[in-house]
DNA sequence: CTGGGTTTGTCTAATGCTAGTCAGGGTAGG
DNA sequence: CCTACCCTGACTAGCATTAGACAAACCCAG
């Protein structure tokens, strides 16, 4: 039970807006003390949290209430998922993907994958799926219950599967806007490709540059366009060196340029640097406000 | 559920241009808000994509708007499709994409696959245009022309352009019908990917199994599905062996399966096993024939 | 090469809708 | 009483709608 200040803190929507979409969409109905005040409880919070997901993913609020609102139809055509996903669900995926990765079952990784990204947009499926998994993955093979073999082909997969995600979303005839990639040494680049692939369909203009990537090349990149920013995504301890270093260069070459870092070691690289969120689509949505 | 604003940032199509293209091709039909706004799916939106893509292309609108409209994706384009490269042009765009990975050029090797592609079938470029460009980046790199960054990135920015080619060509919903990968220890699988993309847009149901896979997970492949044939890619001598020893197992193990070698080095690689041609196209033709 | 017709992206003007925020006033509890 | 909180209703900047018009680019017969 909390009063409208805890419920927008916890749902990180303001107080004002709260009672707008209330009013507006009847999204959610709290209850009332007898003066009238707003009772809210979890049930009604994890409505308004599904619906701005939504929202930040782009849904107009009218849309977004409409489709949080019925409670669990499964509502309109395939792939249309829309609330938050199914926690067992994502659960046993996750199990089963790692399941295929030990057995090297290329079949079933590829299957898994394609199951998975049908459950719901990208970005939901990217931050609550894929991320975890690839996670859990990366345990599976430290505890030695998945091989490198095994390792090896399913981060192939979802390579593949980020790589036709990413060229299916349209980039901005404009002009690039966006540089992502990673510094000289770091390898784990599926999760920078998926950041590239939420950017992209956020309607930003993306130019994924890849691993590996010397800072000499990082320079000619972010020349090379009119470039608004540029994201450098630190998977491991060990990048973080020359991660700092290529951003310290970007920003020296380029005063006015926007230099974020994402990824699990991207905290306080360099003065000047943004941290992005861990979340890819708060990541996304850190930068667009840039 | 997207507003106009939303769909023109994700499509890159500016907010007059789309209701242009409703009111003038009925490309799509966006459902409506109560009050008359247009309210874009994904679906719908990927038909935008699609539209867009074939008319940064060089398509007029009309036209691309009369392909995209009949479901599939640009598929044997009539008129340009049979069209021969003209050797000129692809020469420089050869000479282009391996300066361009001699100077670590992310920008400009994407750039240079955007153009290459877009100048026929997937098919032609990738025999006339793809193959050659990758042997003469093999060879600047054995020359000490292009280092390991620039051929590393290089392959992989061609990796995930086949990806997304791989990926956007439909498989038949009839069920997996071949399996496309490289023995254990392989490594170069490019020409495997363009292969199972041609295939693919052949209409073949094609599972991609990717690169250096073990022999029990090559056995367990063909046997998840009713598999009717297994193409095994030996791209350099040394997977001559792992290739052969795949292919005896593999025929052991399922009689009545088709085994076909490619790549450059292919031939005579046991007894039983089918040599494809060198082309793409040839290859996937006399496979189907099968 | 030229001239007329068509295509296509963009613009305008009038009007209505959306959605976040703010002002004025009531409530809880030390 | 005072501070911090909450309520409702109104406000406004931005966004969408339509129909029609227009100039640049393109095409094709002459």
């Amino acid at each position: 039970m909390f009063t409208i200040k805890q419920a927008s803190a916890r749902t990180g929507i303001p107080v004002a807006t709260l009672r707008a979409w209330e009013r507006r969409y009847a999204v959610v109905s709290p209850r009332r003390t007898e003066s009238g005040y707003r009772v809210y409880d979890e049930r009604t919070l994890a409505t308004l949290t599904a619906m701005r997901r939504l929202v930040d993913q782009g849904w107009s609020p009218a849309t977004a209430a409409a489709e949080v609102a019925d409670g669990t139809a499964p509502h309109g055509q395939a792939g249309q998922g829309d609330r938050q996903l199914d926690t067992a669900t994502v659960q046993q995926l996750t199990d089963a993907f790692v399941e295929a990765a030990a057995e090297v079952d290329v079949v079933a990784v590829e299957a898994l994958l394609e199951e998975a990204f049908s459950l719901g947009p990208f970005e939901t499926v990217a931050d609550t799926w894929l991320m975890p998994t690839l996670w859990a993955l990366g345990e599976a093979w430290a505890g030695g219950r998945v091989d490198v073999a095994g390792e090896h082909t399913a981060s192939h997969a979802v390579m593949r599967h980020l790589s036709h995600a990413f060229g299916a979303a349209a980039s901005r005839s404009g002009g690039p806007r966006v540089v992502v990639g990673l510094p000289a040494g770091a390898h784990h680049e599926l999760g920078a490709l998926a950041f590239a692939t939420a950017a992209r369909r956020k309607g930003l203009g993306v130019v994924y540059v890849g691993a590996d990537l010397p800072v000499d090349s990082w320079l000619r990149a972010v020349r090379a366009f009119p470039t608004r920013a540029a994201v450098i995504t630190v998977p491991t301890a060990e990048d973080r060196e020359p991660a700092a270093e290529t951003a310290r260069s970007l920003l020296q070459a380029k005063g006015d340029l926007v230099v974020a870092a994402g990824g699990g070691h991207a905290h306080d690289l360099a003065p000047g640097v943004l941290s992005l969120p861990h979340s890819i689509t708060a990541a996304v949505g850190a930068l667009d406000a840039r």
